[in-house]
DNA sequence: CGAATAGATTGACAGATGTCAATGTATGTC
DNA sequence: GACATACATTGACATCTGTCAATCTATTCG
């Protein structure tokens, strides 16, 4: 019998819905990682703000103003994001340019469904 | 114009989805506060092992075994999901139930959409 | 090459969070 | 009333998290 791989780039595709399954003790720990990644007003503003932009793509660079934070504090976020695969991140030139992965915030609300 | 009233009773419903406009500072930090809730194993665990019950009520006494942990911890966690609304508490007797709040989650999963 | 710029990393710190032993509180039983 | 039981609260502790100033790194442009 296979293993199930689960992979730290995937962590939502492990889970069936939180309400039809007990969570065994690996997915829970997935599970709150990526809603941990949303447990924080900045990120959440953040994903919204690139979300809301009509663009595909926000450059870094237009983050730090509606942010109202540090330049650091946003990378720190930025990064959290990213590990929990809710944005993917391109560095073209000198800026870098942040883009939605709307599978996983599906993948996410499946879960809660 | 009328003001909006947000109540803490009533974290989510205040939100439209996150990628449909730029969340505003007070959203955010409610929001943030739902998904915190959600931001840890224990948790999803708790609230996965009470959906998948079968039952429509849940005694306190039966999350300590499956959960792992002391019973301070327990009834730590569980008034956290009590206080972010997703789950309602019911104490008869000597004996304290637990019941989902379908609702709350389905109103999260909503501002995920 | 050297200077300038965008963003990441580091280090330090305050405050939040998860944990349990000990204790408190409410309810039921004798 | 005295005791037992189920759960909550308190206090203490270690760990995690958000924050920014300072610094580092990579890239572009003269």
């Amino acid at each position: 019998m296979a293993v199930r791989k689960i992979s730290l780039l995937d962590p939502i595709a492990c889970c069936a819905p939180v309400r039809a399954d007990v969570l065994d003790e690996e997915q829970a720990v997935l599970l709150a990682g990526s809603f941990a990644a949303l447990a924080d007003p900045i990120r959440l503003r953040l994903l919204s703000f690139i979300a809301a932009s009509g663009t595909d793509e926000v450059c870094a660079c237009d983050l730090l103003e509606p942010s109202g934070r540090s330049q650091p504090t946003v990378s720190h976020h930025m990064k959290i994001l990213v590990d929990a695969g809710l944005i993917e991140r391109d560095k073209r030139g000198l800026w870098v340019w942040y883009r939605l992965v709307p599978s996983r915030l599906d993948a996410l609300r499946s879960v809660l469904g």
